[in-house]
DNA sequence: GTGAAAGCGCTAACAT
DNA sequence: ATGTTAGCGCTTTCAC
């Protein structure tokens, strides 16, 4: 069919293996021999056939990344974190679409060993554990990424929510509120704890009436908070745990802080750093997608390389961020280059 | 290595094809046999390799899709949309972001015809038209999404933005507008000429300094905006063409028009879905993204099983949402049903 | 520094 | 309905 590396060989006076070398700079080659392939390569137009070398060679240079939702901001940033720690090193990311419905995830982790996937990195459903397990022994190596499964032995990345949902409610408890609500999703038990743990440790008992817990909606982060500014008297300051509630309620709460002589304050786990222009004040806690990215990545070249690696759960911080001067303040912390620490 | 078909053969006893009929439901195998197959490959955990199949049969079921910025949920949407499409046929699809960057879209393409990739979706720069054209002799057919290239001979489909830019303008103009203002990027020259024609059409002259053309961000829009208001008299509508620039080009508006007695009317291109909840009152043009995706890998399949096909520019609908009141009414179109019409 | 030979794991083309 | 044979295009191994 095509042009194959025979064509280029012939043409070059050379023989087989000396393309291949030129091409993968495997060896050393004489540099005139080495011109005289590479113009052949380019006379016939040759592009390597990459199936025939991978099953030669045993690698395929690729690597997956299986998230919930590409349309989520987070996810996509995360994505760009591995993509170029990947290209790098000269691999491949294929990027798949699991909905967290795990006959999905099983479909395309099935394709993936197909293809001799070197590396994969999901966000695992609680149900898919144990497929991953078994990948180690189809040759794939595997990171969990940004989902908390403890306990589990594969390797994880991600960021913690519970010291920044302590930090959040320690802001807020020293702005002097004490009715303060906390909005969040079902899986977002450590958000919630860390709530109530701070609440506690600091000598205030919660309000179980202020929590409330939804589907991760805008619409339903709107609706918590109108149902929250009913009460009497109503929160001083609320909590949002989870980026797509957020969008929600922030809408609900800056229309309602615009007619309040004291607004409610806020603090939320908010990454839309593209919207976060427009948000009213807060202080927002924004997780490191693109180094959880990276750092998944960078593990699993370690651990392709068979590298010595010291452990096994990896922690990155989340950057908190006060929102609503003219320039905002942080935590001094650029998502870029937080260091990772170990658990 | 690992677990070959050969093994699976001996332990089923049978011969090699038989075992790659099972697997690819290629022939009629007796039920049987068929049976003692697939016992031994479950009871191998056996995976059958790509690379080695991808070899002989010079197949690779896979498509990839390029796109500039899969951060944007225009271009998530669309990938949706090929996804679908693909898995049904049982492809996979390779994702790539080309940051609109000529280099690293080449390098992308190189990596495709390595793997023998069948099929390209791509938003190419206008650079990229000649490398698209040598695709088709390495065997890879290509179709371009969403990004018009008149006169080129390669397959393309797109929405279609000129005639919902002439409804929109004349929206703003049967609601008893005059002093409408436009807001768009570089590249979105039908847009302003559909407002150009449309304006002229009903026989006003289009006054220049109501034309503002900046980069696409959030932050340009709402200045533009700002700079708008501030000519006296102020415009009394807004058509803002394009998604980016409309984010915060709304924001500005809606602090604007809190303030007003007469609220400027707008008008705009504007894909964020979920966020369009929290829009103000205006028409809004909807680019169907997840059907071009659809419409797109459709095509390249229909090219790829050598249909005949009946055009090679193909244009759908957007749909038109007047959003603001409790219940947005719509034009009737639902993106996920446009018929695609040929130009 | 380069070449000859072998073979990776599968499917296509035949034969039966 | 199943088996035999050959070979896809490359990289590896081992000569020299």
């Amino acid at each position: 069919m095509a042009v194959t590396m025979k064509a280029v060989a012939e043409r070059a006076g050379v023989s087989l293996p000396t393309v291949s070398r030129v091409i993968n700079d495997a060896a050393y080659v004489n540099p005139e021999t080495r011109a005289r392939v590479l113009a052949a390569i380019e006379a016939l137009q040759y592009v390597p056939n990459q199936a025939a070398a991978s099953l030669r060679s045993n690698t395929t240079k690729t690597l997956a990344l299986l998230v919930p939702d590409i349309a989520s901001s987070f996810w996509t940033t995360l994505l760009r974190g591995v993509e170029d720690e990947a290209m790098a090193r000269g691999f491949h990311v294929f990027l798949g679409n699991t909905d967290d419905d795990p006959g999905k995830e099983a479909r395309y982790i099935e394709g993936l060993i197909r293809r001799r996937n070197e590396g994969l990195l999901i966000a695992p459903t609680p149900k898919s554990i144990p497929l991953l397990r078994r990948l180690e022994q189809q040759g794939m190596r595997c990171v969990i990424v940004h989902r908390p499964f403890p306990g589990v032995e594969i390797d994880s990345v991600r960021s913690d929510a519970y010291t920044s949902a302590v930090i959040l409610t320690q802001h807020l408890l020293a702005a002097g509120h004490r009715r303060i609500a906390f909005i969040g999703g079902e899986a977002e038990q450590r958000r919630l704890c860390a709530y109530h743990d701070t609440l506690t440790a600091a000598g205030y008992a919660p309000d179980p009436a202020l929590v409330r817990i939804g589907t991760l909606s805008e619409r339903v982060g709107e609706h918590l908070v109108e149902a929250l500014l009913t009460l009497s008297p109503p929160p001083d300051a609320m909590f949002i745990g989870n980026n797509r509630l957020a969008a929600g309620a922030l809408h609900a709460l800056g229309k309602a802080n615009a007619e309040r002589a004291t607004p409610i304050a806020i603090a939320a786990f908010y990454d839309s750093a593209a919207l976060s222009t427009y948000a009213p004040p807060m202080i927002a806690a924004i997780q490191p997608a693109y180094e959880i990215g990276r750092v998944g990545a960078r593990r699993l070249f370690d651990r392709l390389g068979g590298k010595p690696v010291e452990s096994r759960h990896i922690l990155l911080a989340n950057q908190i961020m006060v929102i609503g001067g003219p320039e905002p303040r942080t935590n001094g912390i650029d998502p870029r280059d937080v260091s990772p620490y170990a658990v």
